[in-house]
DNA sequence: GTGCTAAAGCAGTGATCTCTGCTTTAGCGT
DNA sequence: ACGCTAAAGCAGAGATCACTGCTTTAGCAC
């Protein structure tokens, strides 16, 4: 429920055995798919007792949102200054982040809590790929560039890769990618 | 599992069954979410034995698909044979059907279940929502005009549209749809 | 109407999940 | 080092779920 909003005893237990739940739920969703994950099973391969995870998270709901929320972006790719450039790395990145075991296992989870946590989920999920997004149109603005708003980038690139990857639309690789960011760019395919 | 591919006894009960199960299944996920429902909670709605549901469709996620599969596209609106118009009128259905109660459940649903069942159910959703829009472009393009590929259409207004739907965004209405038939169309708004 | 049998109901089993009181461990302040 | 207590472990109860033999109902062919 409250996750660990404020953890008064943050010391090496605890934030062990958050550790071990994280990976084993990353495993575990990965290998099954959310479907087949429990609480128990999380709490069987973590080598954690299950009512560690019934008292400190509550619902498999929230310990997905949780787990979604903070694996961070490592591996981001860096801004290299160029428009173009950086929206097609990102938009790769969001695609192989989304396309990866477990990916959109998790993408479905922040979707599917119930209705009060659900919110929650969405927006953070939201903020995530936003935040993605919004240095690359930021550097472009301070560069003098009109890039696209956030807003168009989300629905031109993001939401098509989200929708093909929920789908399993063949074909939707780094090429396709491209094509998403050059036709929002201007309809110029610009191939090397 | 074959849900009913070949009912050999059509008669009364079978379907009197079938569809008890069906609005029950429609009703509870609307209220509760797909993730809240299992088959002895539809058996109960639908004042059926579970067992029976265990029999003729076995998991939760076959009888989520056959539901999906069955509701039929009572109240799609007609073509009037404009290009913009129709696609207007078919992405506005969309958003409708979508944003109704259930509607996003339903869509979660089929994107939820197991790998060897969730192909089906996907693939099912996406034909339904493609055979939306086809016939708009074939009438077009009968007509002698040169309509987006029915790819185009789903990347630049049906991904958009769910996307915006399961994360809540604000200002998903009849407006932006226009906006999103414009854009696709040309960038001319054209408003009346 | 009668018989056949597909399909629904009944009832019970084993497994799993969810949750909770109590005990034990160990982080943190002193 | 010591005490306090947050947090983890243990164990078990109750509920629910997934599933299955067996019985009963009722659709369909004759």
């Amino acid at each position: 429920m409250n996750a660990d909003a404020s953890p008064k005893r943050p010391g090496g237990r605890s934030s062990h055995v958050r550790a071990a739940v994280h990976s084993a739920v990353v495993a575990l969703v990965g290998e099954r798919g959310a479907d087949q994950v429990t609480l128990p099973a999380v709490a069987k391969r973590a080598g954690v007792n299950s009512s560690t995870l019934y008292r400190r998270w509550g619902t498999l709901a929230a310990l997905l949102a949780d787990v979604a929320k903070h694996r961070g972006d490592v591996g981001a790719p860096p801004l290299v200054g160029d428009l173009r450039t950086d929206l097609e790395n990102q938009a790769l990145w969001t695609l192989t982040e989304l396309s990866r075991p477990g990916g959109i296992a998790f993408f479905r989870a922040e979707v599917a809590p119930d209705v009060d946590e659900r919110h929650d989920g969405l927006r953070e999920c939201l903020r995530r790929v936003s935040e993605r997004f919004r240095p690359v149109l930021d550097a472009a603005r301070e560069r003098g560039d009109a890039p696209p708003s956030l807003e168009q980038v989300l629905d031109r690139i993001v939401a098509p890769l989200y929708f093909r990857v929920v789908f399993s639309i063949p074909g939707t690789d780094e090429a396709y990618v491209r094509d998403l960011v050059a036709e929002l760019l201007g309809k110029l395919p610009l191939e090397s």
